[in-house]
RNA sequence: GCCCCCGUGGCGGAAUUGGUAGACGCGCCUGACUCAAAAUCAGGUUUCCUCACGGAAGUGUUGGUUCGAGUCCGACCGGGGGCACCA
């Protein structure tokens, strides 16, 4: 006979696993109010086309949770679905003239055969695309009820305007002045856009990241300073033209009313309306104006852009100084949205108040000094002074610290009725009209009598026309024959349907809350589903929506909460964000990029292309990219080593949360792993006593120890996995697996050891290698599914040792060992530390000055 | 510029939160099996000195706190991320 054990079969193994658990439906949920409910979910994905390797360390890790809570014995939600809306399906439909739907469904099927072939526990039963009319129309009812409770408006405004995809962006899709999609710098325009009131919830949204304490750190600093917070006051400012009559008064925000007397010139945005009032009549403020909004925002030019101003013919009198007054000016550096779009400049305490009053010839007065700083001496000629200190020059204020002075003057300026302590947010409300075809379409209908009029409840979904042409730029829909041709619900007369469609990030900001009750047409969720199953106890995906897409869940859930459809605050109680998965880049001499596959290394450790033995260089490891070649698909993967490689390569060694370097030889390293632990089991079963046997009364002491090998891996695994240290959980199976592995079972004891062992083994195994530990389960004579199986339980005196090795030490450094019984009295172990010859020969005859007893763990001399 | 995170063998990374640094894996070295290779198995693998026993140094650099520091504190160097004319 062969001593060698059939090969795993993973090909034939995990198919037929796969079916079992489909046709047994046993990763359905159904609400039971009788066990604790545990909802996982990974971040949806857009079907562009087929999974990468994020998508599978993404969905490996939340299977991981998923297999491991229902094994706990929780009830688990963990849904698929689709984010469908986007992009992407209409530059396919332009360049492979292929309709957006088509293109959109296809992809759906072919990257729902590939998490399948993952073996993922997902509830496929629900699964749903949000450019699904029947997910959609509730959004549209959603939208219309957020409307009506004035959570929802139309605007102008000046907006991000992508160049490349012909649509407006959110203030969050515009990452350093260009678009998030296309790279392009984003362009200024003033157009009427839809907004979406997030600005209501910003203090809420800012105070109730402290309660998010199953969030990351680093997400919740990022939300926080997007939010961006300030204390400060608005300030009135009486202004006069050059012959003294009034002209009204200006209002400005600042977080350093102390330096009001500071002051020496106002500054207005190009954007403001007092300076379009100005232009009327004023062609070099008109040209002014127009140089400003050339500039743009892109993060480049802002950089350079000097600071430019435009005296206006006005002036400002001082609140707090009678008499006083200071030049008015129109500035490219004054932002219009944040704050009132005007300041007063303090160039002795702000550096680009400084610059500017540098540049202009205006008077630089200092009014804080450093705590230490002397009055003579003390100058801010060269730079401005922005740190903490003292008032001076200021009237009242002189000699208070900055933050009392602060307080001081907010009460003095509300006293005379000239300002106003306010706190003043960086977020902006949420701009959600997109110029596209491939979105949910907004439910709104313009009419020249009435204006802007909502879609009837009765006639949503509006649906989206399936007869649409991509041969011209703009929004299809707008060019659409008939589809914006309508009768205005108010009136009757003809009205326009809105064109616009919304952002594709509020497609995906309730679809968790979908998953509850995916096949309810009367709403977009039941109530009682719903709070059954929400929020989202673990959410997990990439770190690239600390802002835009967690920020919009966010307020989504708050305007459902305004609108009565909900009670709920928060959509995710837990999150954790996965590191990207990189890879090697390669480039050959002619600097194109090759994929993996195009080359190889050489006995001699060189990089060659495979087609002609062409050197090629090595570059870092990044982020895997089309755009860089060095993608590795999954297909591919799991067709040549399996999914539980795969899965296994994406869980060991690298931290989930940080970025994991795909290489050949950690995925070949995985795939002997599964190999040698089939044969280890297969070696082993057929010795082994049945399901169930009883415990021998006696155990040798080397059954005792594999047993306590056993049961500490359940501690630490469990420990482990609940801590999302899946590459520790690893590692101590290894540790087991090596451990089963050397030991050899000398009577009945030692086998039902074994058996004990192994099939701990397996369970501990089964949330990251699901199809291995099924095929094995069955091997060790199971009959049942170990999906259903529970997590297995330590016993609690197998989890401590008899015996604990101290560490000897003499002035902290170590000089041996020793055993000790646990729990051994110091006496004992100091005793037992001064008698040891290697502690003798260190003390050189010395004698003691301390000894520090830490119970089993060290014993320190003093010498 | 401001805010945050991270620096541990050839590599990915462990280290019960102040108590034996380098678990586990990859790679490499030696040996077994083989005509040979692959696969597999056994052993070794931080560096330096030593035939060995053993010793010394060692967690980016540097200073401090402590009986004891990868872990805490200060300064610096390097890498990554977020925000950026937000008054």
């Amino acid at each position: 006979m062969s001593s060698t054990p059939a090969r795993y079969n993973f090909r034939e193994t995990e198919a037929r696993w796969q079916k079992v658990w489909d046709d047994r439906q046993t990763f359905r949920a159904r609400m039971d109010r009788t066990r604790p409910k545990y909802y996982v979910l990974e971040m949806f994905p857009y079907p562009s086309g087929r999974i990468h390797m994020g998508h599978v360390r993404n969905y490996t890790q939340g299977d991981v949770v998923a297999r491991y809570k229902r094994a706990r014995g929780f009830n688990v939600l963990h849904p698929m679905g689709w984010d469908a809306f986007g992009l992407p399906a209409e530059n396919a439909a332009m360049e492979k003239k292929v309709h957006p739907r088509k293109w959109t469904y296809e992809n759906i099927a072919t990257m729902k055969a590939q998490l399948k072939s993952m073996g993922l526990s997902l509830d496929w039963s629900r699964e749903l695309a949000t450019c699904d009319p029947t997910y959609y129309r509730h959004q549209q009812k959603m939208f219309l009820d957020f409307w009506k409770a004035g959570l929802a408006y139309r605007r102008e405004a000046w907006v991000n305007w992508d160049p490349v995809d012909n649509t407006v962006l959110a203030n969050e899709q515009v990452i350093e002045g260009r678009g998030w999609r296309t790279g392009a710098p984003v362009e200024r325009r003033k157009l009427t856009q839809w907004n979406l009131k997030i600005t209501t919830f910003a203090d809420e949204l800012l105070e109730r990241l402290n309660t998010l304490d199953r969030w990351p750190e680093k997400v919740r600093l990022m939300q926080a300073n997007w939010i961006g917070r300030s204390r400060g006051a608005r300030v009135f400012w009486q202004l006069t033209d050059a012959a003294g009559a009034d002209r009204g008064r200006l209002e400005i925000f600042t977080t350093r009313p102390d330096t009001l007397y500071g002051a020496s010139f106002m500054a207005l945005s190009a954007e403001h309306p007092l300076v379009a009032e100005l232009a009327e009549r004023d062609p070099a403020l008109q040209h002014f104006v127009a140089e400003c909004r050339k500039t743009g925002t892109a993060a480049a030019e802002l950089e350079t852009a000097e600071k430019m101003g435009f005296r206006l013919p006005l002036l400002a009198r001082h609140p707090l100084m009678p008499g006083k007054t200071v030049p008015v000016y129109a500035a490219n550096f004054v932002l219009m949205e944040y704050g009132t779009g005007a300041i007063f400049g303090c160039p002795g305490h702000d550096e680009r108040d400084h610059e500017f009053a540098t540049k202009y010839g205006l008077p630089i007065i200092p009014v804080v000094m450093p705590r230490d700083g002397d009055p003579g001496s003390f100058s801010v000629a060269k730079a401005a002074f922005v740190e903490d200190g003292v008032i001076i020059n200021s009237d009242f204020l002189d000699g208070l610290p900055v933050d009392e002075a602060k307080a001081a003057v907010i009460a003095r300026l509300e006293e005379m009725g000239v300002g106003r302590g306010t706190i003043q947010y960086r977020l902006r409300d949420w701009l959600v009209s997109r110029q596209r075809y491939w979105g949910c379409p907004i439910p709104a209908i313009h009419c020249d009598c009435c204006g802007v009029v909502p879609v009837p409840e009765n006639d949503l979904p509006v649906e989206l026309p399936e007869d649409v042409t991509f041969d011209r730029p703009g929004n299809p829909l707008d060019h659409h024959p008939t589809w914006k041709h309508v009768a205005c619900p108010s009136c009757g007369k003809p009205g326009r349907r809105e064109t616009d469609t919304f952002d594709t990030f509020i497609d995906s900001s309730w679809y968790f809350d979908r998953f509850t009750s995916p096949a309810l047409t009367s709403a977009p969720f039941d109530r009682e589903e719903n709070h059954y199953w929400m929020p989202v106890d673990q959410y997990i995906g990439g770190v690239e929506h600390a802002i835009l897409h967690l920020l919009y869940s966010r307020f989504w859930t708050r305007a459902m909460r305004e609108v009565q459809m909900t009670s709920r605050d928060e959509p995710f109680d837990g999150l954790f964000t996965q590191g990207m998965v990189c890879h090697e880049t390669y480039r050959a001499a002619d600097g194109s990029w090759l994929t993996p596959e195009e080359v190889e290394r050489t006995a001699g450790g060189a990089v060659v292309r495979l087609s002609d033995k062409a050197p090629v260089a090595v570059g870092r490891s990044e982020k895997m990219s089309k755009s860089r070649k060095n993608v590795v698909d999954p297909d591919q993967i799991i067709r040549d080593y399996g999914a539980d490689t795969a899965r296994w390569f994406m869980l060991s060694d690298s931290p989930p949360e940080r970025d994991l370097e795909w290489t050949e030889a950690g995925v070949t390293g995985a795939w002997r792993f599964q190999q040698r632990l089939f044969r280890i089991a297969s070696t082993a079963i057929a010795a082994l006593p049945a399901v169930g046997a009883p415990k021998p009364a006696r155990l040798a002491d080397a059954a005792t120890d594999l047993r306590r090998a056993a049961h500490k891996a359940i501690a630490g695994v469990s420990a482990d996995i609940e801590a999302f240290h899946f590459n520790k959980a690893v590692a101590r199976l290894y540790e087991l697996a090596n451990t089963i592995d050397g030991f050899e079972a000398a009577d009945d004891g030692g086998r039902w050891a074994l058996r004990e062992a192994l099939e701990i083994f397996v369970r501990l195994a089964g949330p990251m290698t699901p199809h291995l530990a099924e095929e094995l389960w069955q091997a060790l004579g199971h009959t049942s599914l170990l999906a259903d199986a529970p997590w297995p339980s330590a016993e609690d005196a197998l989890l401590v040792d008899d015996t604990v090795t101290i560490a000897l030490q003499v002035n902290g450094k170590l000089r041996g060992t020793i055993q000790m019984p646990k729990d051994s009295p110091k006496e004992a172990s100091t005793s037992a530390a001064l008698a040891h010859a290697d502690v003798q020969k260190a003390m050189a005859g010395k004698p003691e000055k301390r000894v520090i007893v830490v119970p089993n763990r060290l014993v320190n001399v003093v010498v």
